[in-house]
DNA sequence: CTTACTGTACTATTAATCTAATACAGTTCA
DNA sequence: TGAACTGTATTAGATTAATAGTACAGTAAG
């Protein structure tokens, strides 16, 4: 189940493209598989179908989809090859950057890695509590 | 030095705050030390002053500066005791965010730990050269 | 007082995101 | 054929971020 956040600086239609990137990328899309209706994603969302459109849309023009009309969009044949390729530095940038901000922060290297090994032994229902 | 990326989906004005809470953090800006003034701040990273005008209007709702017209704006005194309690927050918040990203790309958590650990000894020069 | 700085305020304009409403075209099925 | 779905396209409006330009007020030094 797709969720998008309306109060982050990120596009709506960004998170939408990110969101199905990742489950492409696990395998709970895999190639030919149908997405969702524009319309139906919409409602679900509670936002704009042209939003969901643009998302698609551009998800199609980066090769993880392919749509036909009257019917619907289609999780491509090379979606995870894509992926794969994409994957790594998403993952990589996103690390990367983790660890700046917390060196701007003035942590060092033994700071941080007991910090992130904390937060991953935290039980999700622990996390979001404010702390 | 401050810098701020113009082609973020994070607005200017945020970056900038960010920037000045991670200085008063780590202690590089003081109680009462003057900030750079609007129009030479803005100057340097290449942008309007109104956008300037409005981080440290912010930061100054915020309680972490004060200004006084025709002089400058000023490190208040609890931005300090201000920082403690965000900083806890934000880094939580970062690292937890990272992790479920990871997650939502299908890592377990044994993988999570090699590869940010990975990434945390990889020398700054190797960091964004694309992988 | 004058000059040159400070922050503040305001209007106008551009660009991007998102919403809203409508229309059109292709598919499927009764 | 016709109804109910698909994606696509277009126009219009609201909102926000950022720019540009101007003007005003307080401070400090010559």
């Amino acid at each position: 189940m797709i969720k998008v956040d309306t109060s982050s600086f990120i596009p709506i239609y960004e998170q939408i493209k990110k969101e199905f990137k990742k489950e492409i990328f696990r395998g709970d899309l895999k190639p030919n598989d149908l997405l969702p209706s524009i319309r139906d994603l919409a409602t679900e969302l509670l936002i704009n179908p042209n939003t969901v459109a643009r998302a698609y849309r551009e998800l199609e023009m980066e090769g993880f989809i392919y749509t036909r009309k009257g019917k619907g969009c289609y999780v491509s044949d090379d979606s995870t090859r894509l992926m794969k390729e994409e994957r790594k530095s998403i993952l990589i940038q996103t690390f990367d950057e983790v660890i700046e901000e917390a060196k701007k922060y003035g942590l060092g290297r033994e700071e941080i890695k007991r910090l992130f090994e904390e937060r991953l032994n935290t039980p999700p229902e622990i996390i979001g509590k404010g702390e």
